[in-house]
RNA sequence: GGAGAGGUCGCAUAGUGGUCUAGUGCGCCGCACUCGAAAUGCGGUGUGGGGCAACUCACCGAGGGUUCGAAUCCCUCCCUCUCCGCCA
């Protein structure tokens, strides 16, 4: 959602904003119309609300002073004006409904230094820390797990269907650990508050995050209205939904860990072999509120904050910055980390850290005050994987890979797991 | 799941169809008194829309309905509490 006040007095830098993401900027246009005709339709209907609201405060006095026949002719006459009311009525909220509903579809604007682009192609690379590991034909995950016993894919189709993985042993062992060190390295470490959150949320926290209305056929529905999460940021951005927060305890700064739910209509065959695109995974789902003057300085420390799983886990990655085609209808500014694995042959995106500014806090409608007696203001969101499991599982499980089978694991790992390294079974 | 009680401007509470422009207490802010503080007194203290502003409109869990008029009556839903049932 985007402020509208700046539609209004600005539409050509909005929808030069909207054209630099490559999507259509005759929403702008939609919505001014639709905005006069709500606007309109307002100031009509007030007015004839007033006119009825001083006749009845006025039948009120008659009352009290027993003059029952005037007071009589006067609800005559409110009742023929009060009848109009239901058409105006009517017309104030069709016209309420369009503007809400463009309002949701808006995308949020790029960022300045959001480099130009069209597709991923021209997303730009921003670093690289560590290096390729060394290796001779290096195995894929699928088939190092499958030596090693440490997750099942058949079995998981049979007990829930296609893209859903089961782990198995020290596969098992392996994503267990991976989730506790990353909760542990993100609360201990780099100061984040743990949050552990349902898994199942409603409509309202998915159209505060941007998930709703649009991407309805991602997400896992079940009865009662409650949708699965596709991430912790929603339940976790949702935490503050409708709250006002005090600007002394900003940053705010949580990490929610849970299991994740995707649909992943449409994405079957390309991308997917193995763990590399599953519809149940864990991830730790980092998420900052902070003010709108320091959001871009958190977007550079939260990226940092993710990559240092990565660094302290000895993997090779890469920064991108990515470009305007590619960055996605909500984010203003996002670096995507994308992990090395050998045994797949390519960079596995495995977290995005965006700066929202504050499109999720006007949905959500989530702000801060500065000081007693000011003016609450909407407060910037960022979010950003620290880390997902399952491609980090496979980046691990690739990386560490030797001549004789066994699988090396990180030294930082090795605590969680209780042994250096995995062994066919 | 069943029965009952509730949801009011930070907190607590009053308000059972027009005098509600939602009262009062606490908290908080300002001022006065004081060497300073406490106590006391006076004033202020919610959110959103419109307006440069004085100001104005809306909001009593949410949404409908009845009525000239709803915090108040009716319906549906959500949430909280108590008891019962079921259950990891």
């Amino acid at each position: 959602m985007l402020d509208r006040a700046l539609i209004r007095t600005q539409p050509d830098l909005v929808r030069a904003g909207i054209s630099r993401k490559g999507l259509d900027p005759t929403i702008v246009d939609r919505f001014l119309e639709a905005d006069v005709d709500w606007r309109n339709g307002e100031t009509v209907f007030q007015e004839k609300k007033a006119e009825v609201n001083a006749i009845s405060k006025s039948i009120g006095q008659l009352m009290g002073q027993k003059k029952i026949e005037e007071a009589n002719e006067a609800k005559a006459a409110a009742k023929a004006l009060s009848d109009q009311l239901p058409v105006l009525e009517d017309a104030v909220r069709t016209a309420e409904a369009r503007l809400l509903a463009l309002e949701l579809d808006f995308p949020n604007l790029p960022h300045d230094s959001t480099p130009d682009g069209r597709s991923e192609e021209d997303n730009v690379v921003v670093r690289e820390w560590g290096q390729k590991p060394d290796l001779e034909s290096p195995k894929a995950h699928w088939e190092l797990g499958e030596a090693l016993g440490l997750f099942d894919l058949p079995r998981g189709a049979k007990i829930s269907g296609s893209g859903f993985v089961v782990y198995t042993g020290w596969g098992a062992r392996l994503q267990r650990a991976l989730f506790n060190y990353m909760v542990d390295h993100q609360t201990l470490r780099n100061g984040y508050r743990e949050i552990y959150p349902p898994v199942l949320v409603n409509r309202a926290s998915l159209i505060g995050t941007g998930n709703l209305p649009k991407f309805e056929e991602d997400l896992y529905k079940v009865d009662d209205d409650l949708y699965l999460i596709p991430t912790a940021e929603v339940p976790v951005t949702n935490l503050y939904r409708d709250e006002i927060l005090d600007g002394a305890d900003l940053t705010v700064k949580l990490a929610g860990f849970s299991s994740c739910f995707r649909r992943e209509a449409g994405a079957a065959g390309k991308d997917t072999r193995g763990l590399l695109r599953i519809h149940q995974f864990d991830k730790v789902e980092l998420v900052k509120f902070t003010k709108p003057e320091n959001s871009y300085a958190e977007l550079e420390s939260l990226t940092a904050d993710a990559e240092s799983v990565l660094q302290a886990l000895g993997l090779h990655y890469r920064v991108l910055e990515l470009c305007t085609g590619d960055i996605g209808a909500k984010g203003c500014k996002c670096y995507d980390l994308e992990v090395w694995s050998p045994g797949v042959g390519r960079y596995l995106e495995i977290s995005s850290c965006t700066n929202f500014e504050a499109y999720q806090a006007r949905r959500a409608n989530i702000r801060f005050r500065r000081a007693a007696g000011e003016k609450p203001e909407f407060v910037h969101i960022l979010n950003g994987s620290g880390l997902a499991v399952p491609r980090l599982f496979s980046a691990i499980v690739e990386s560490g890979q030797q001549p004789d089978g066994s699988v090396v694991l990180p030294e930082a790992l090795r605590p969680y797991i209780g042994a250096d390294r995995l062994r066919p079974a």
